[in-house]
RNA sequence: CGGGAAGUAGCGCAGCUUGGUUAGCGCGCCUGGUUUGGGACCAGGAGGUCGCGGGUUCAAAUCCCGCCUUCCCGACCA
């Protein structure tokens, strides 16, 4: 039968779907002030889990962490003239603080390169302060027209990542690094999205940037979501904030930088990669809670068996948690499903009177009975097969979703449902404009083989364009 | 910011056209009881400046004006 208050199906409208799932699952909910997002605790373990996974890696990747200023002075903008064009229209400016007018006014951050550039200019001085790698967790502010829970909000939490390097090269080989043995692993291996990987057509890049590499996924309705950019910078911030260093030959010379970020944005994504008629769909090396185990009656001996399995599970190493004496039965199941966890343990009178209990799995809803002893072991054999299950069946629909096409009026059509891979030569400037004029984007640029391209000028590239987030 | 829709209890809605006493319904919430193998049931209860401001009127959720907010589509973006 039909509960009173279910999702709206996703093949109906999917962005009421997006919503019902982020107030069900208890991820967020709007804040007071337009465009801003109160991320619930549910959500908020799912982002603390995103950012150990990220951290770890960045870590790994021999960036320190460190923390800049929320506030910077509006003449900082400024200074790398495209990077102001791009930010300027979506900047938060304090103008008036401590009773009175400001001399200067005081741009909230909408990104941190030019306060972090002015700090490297100081702090670099020869080659042996290179490389200089610093990643800092944030909140930044952009004022967006249209805002989006977890999407686009007008505050949303980040890493981003500056570095700066003594050549071209080494920073291009770091910005590539941190595209792919974080982002990209990220995203692929703990969040079970095959990203397209790629580098943003001229037009697409950063403001500010020479190159800009990044990581789309493809979301259920066909729509491409930019999920991480990691950029080069050139010299471009180097010249504008004086950032120098002395090579070891004598001569002095700008710093190559980078900069790289992947946002609360990803939990949207999570959401529109692997949700479905039930709700979220966690895969299990992300999940907050890998397992929950239910007693199916309030019965003291059933309960004692379902907390001896929760404590058996947590000393194996899984996250699980126990749901017993909160409503019926069939009420908690559902809730644990529209929030998504991979794994769960039904432990009920019958199947206790043959030593068993019943283990339903998330993404399929397939169930099988489990004897008693053999518990830990199918949970922990289950998540690893649900992780390996979420990633094939996305990477199905990625791939059945991206159609090959040889022209513009074909690419079109094939975004209304999905991606087009086309050559970059059929595209073009003046192609790109056209797709853009119908909210079609190129999403990113791949040598033939789908590795990711040093730049757009190498000879055929292929285009990957959609309808994007 | 342009186009469209909507703001009435925590959520979803009805009531408005044709102004009129204590503004209803479903879900949720509280209390008690019975329940619990797929979104339980019965009984009792709490909860609303009808988005905000102004106007018309003996009387406004209802009519008029302005503003704000939210959602959908577009341009922008992680």
């Amino acid at each position: 039968m039909a509960p009173s208050n279910a999702l709206t199906p996703p093949s109906e409208d999917f962005p009421r779907w997006y919503q019902d799932v982020v107030a069900s699952a208890e991820m967020a909910d709007n804040g007071p002030v337009r465009g801003t997002m109160v991320i619930r605790p549910y959500g908020y373990s799912i982002w603390e889990r995103i950012q150990r996974e990220l951290d770890d890696r960045i870590k790994a990747a021999g960036a320190q962490n460190a923390y800049f200023p929320l506030f910077i002075p509006e003449s900082y903008l400024a200074r790398e003239a495209e990077h102001v064009e791009g930010f300027s229209p979506e900047l938060a400016v304090v103008t008036h603080a401590g009773g009175e007018d400001l001399a200067e006014p005081v741009v909230v951050r909408p990104t941190s390169e030019t306060v972090i550039g002015e700090f490297m200019a100081k702090w670099i001085q020869s080659y042996r302060d290179l490389p200089l790698l610093l990643n800092q967790w944030a909140n930044v502010v952009r004022w967006e027209l249209r805002p989006r829970l977890f999407l686009r909000s007008s505050e949303f939490l980040w890493q981003e990542g500056h570095t700066a390097h003594a050549t071209a090269a080494d920073a291009a080989a770091y910005a590539r690094r941190i595209h792919l043995e974080v982002y990209y692993d990220v995203i692929a291996s703990i969040m079970a999205v095959p990203a397209y990987v790629g580098i943003k057509s001229p037009r697409e890049r950063f403001a500010g940037a020479i190159n800009t590499l990044t990581c789309e996924g493809m979301m259920r309705d066909g729509k491409a979501l930019q999920m991480s950019t990691s950029h080069e910078l050139g010299q471009n911030f180097a010249r504008a904030f004086d950032i120098v260093f002395q090579s070891e030959a004598g001569p002095s010379a700008h710093c190559h930088t980078t900069s790289w970020g992947a946002s609360t944005r990803l939990i949207g994504g999570l959401i529109m990669a692997h949700g479905d008629d039930r709700g979220l769909v966690v895969p299990p090396r992300l999940a907050p809670i890998q397992a929950v185990v239910i007693p199916v009656r309030d019965e003291p001996d059933v309960v004692e068996v379902a907390q001896r399995l929760v404590d058996e599970l947590r000393g194996a190493g899984v996250r699980v948690t126990l749901d017993a004496a909160r409503g019926s039965f069939g009420r908690r199941v559902t809730d644990w499903e529209i929030k998504g966890v991979p794994v769960r343990v039904e432990v009920g009178p019958r199947d206790l009177a043959e030593g068993r209990v019943t283990i339903a799995r998330r993404d399929d809803e397939a169930k099988e009975p489990v004897a008693l002893a053999a518990v830990s072991g199918r949970v922990r054999s289950l998540l690893e097969e649900i992780q390996a299950s979420l990633f094939d069946e996305a990477t199905r629909r990625r791939d059945a979703a991206t159609t090959d096409v040889v022209d513009l009026d074909a690419a079109l059509e094939a975004a209304e449902t999905g991606f087009a891979r086309l050559p970059w030569a059929v595209v073009g400037a003046e192609g790109e404009a056209r797709l853009n004029a119908k909210a079609v984007t190129v999403r990113c640029l791949q040598r033939p083989d789908g590795t990711t391209p040093d730049s757009p000028d190498e000879p055929d590239l292929v285009a990957l364009v959609a309808r994007a987030y």
